[in-house]
DNA sequence: GGAAATCTACTCGGATACCGCGTGTCCGAGTTATGGTGG
DNA sequence: CCACCATAACTCGGACACGCGGTATCCGAGTAGATTTCC
């Protein structure tokens, strides 16, 4: 697998999606049905964004999750952030200290500051960092609007309203007596 | 796992001494013991590098591996490329397409053009990328060089020469009879 | 008719299996320098 | 003394297990709304 994972990338389309429903709240099921996707493992990544304070949670009948801030200021480094925790690009294993010659007690020049080669792999994180930083949920948001036709907008609303407004309708009424 | 992986770190290690082994051939297990770690893991690495156009390998006893091109003429992304293969730091599953409004059939405009959540991924790539290519194996040799003290090269080939010249030695006369 | 109680369906949240990739190991085919052998 | 040959150790190269992290799933605790019931 790549270094980005499956679960960054359902984590950005459900928080596009949140982003989209005008502060209402979706629940963790709705989210994945809308999209296509497996419903517990979408349910699994969302405690990682609530953690994080990028999204608020509300419990029971017509809860479901709301962005904690404007989309505007959420920015894409920090979504992956919270959702794969602080994973390094490169882990360096000091390799330089085990050199042969040393014998097993390496000097102190070959220990001290960075290793040259994880040098350059944090300089290339950072690069990548950088532009994952640059780019704000709301940036995307807009794009994605634009591409969009005008009605679609409506449709996913309605979408989300008949699908909220029918939470709990399914209720059997109660029998007092069980029926013969 | 970080996305640069091991094998990525041995290897580079790895190239750094046959650059400042001054077109020696240098045999995989004389490298990973060296560098104190498995010899079979770094065989099992070469022959991406060799394959790749890095190194060029020689047979036999007095064998191993020498660097295919002047070291400031590889980048380390080509290194990374080598062993990694080309691997996506994000790989987009079209999730966009998937949406449930579009009842399996996505229009046009949803499923045109780059997806923007891999289009941010894509140029965040891209800039690591670039980083990683600017840098060859030049540069570093003579990071490290700078570092180590004068005498350091002198040690490094003298081991290196010593464990050349003995190679075969061990070898036991051949008895002509079977002893008793 | 109004208010309280109850029940249901839904929500979140964490603990539990499956699977693929990377790590590490082993063994076989081929090659070269060595040491012995014979002329 | 020199040329030849068989040997052995070394080389590369690909095929075989182990373990960990990511993916996917299930089940339990808790909550808000809707229905029912009683006054």
């Amino acid at each position: 697998m790549a270094h980005l994972t499956a679960s960054v990338e359902y984590g950005i389309h459900c928080l596009l999606w949140l982003a989209a429903a005008d502060d209402a709240a979706l629940s963790s099921r709705e989210l994945a049905e809308l999209q296509g996707v497996s419903p517990t493992f979408v349910a699994k990544i969302f405690p990682k964004l609530e953690k994080a304070g990028l999204v608020t949670a509300s419990n029971g009948l017509r809860g479901g999750y709301r962005l904690a801030k404007p989309a505007s200021r959420i920015s894409v480094l920090e979504i992956v952030d919270a959702i794969e925790g602080p994973k390094p690009l490169f882990d360096c294993q000091e390799i330089r200290g085990r050199c042969a010659l040393f014998e097993g007690r390496p000097p102190k020049w070959a220990t001290s500051g960075v290793c040259s080669i994880h040098a350059v792999m944090l300089k290339a994180e950072r690069a990548m960092r950088e532009t994952l930083a640059a780019e704000t949920l709301g940036d995307l948001a807009a794009r994605v609007e634009r591409k969009a036709p005008a009605s679609f907008s409506g449709e996913a609303q309605a979408w989300l309203g008949g699908r909220t407004s029918t939470r709990g309708a399914k209720r059997a009424p109660r029998k007092r007596e069980a029926p013969s």
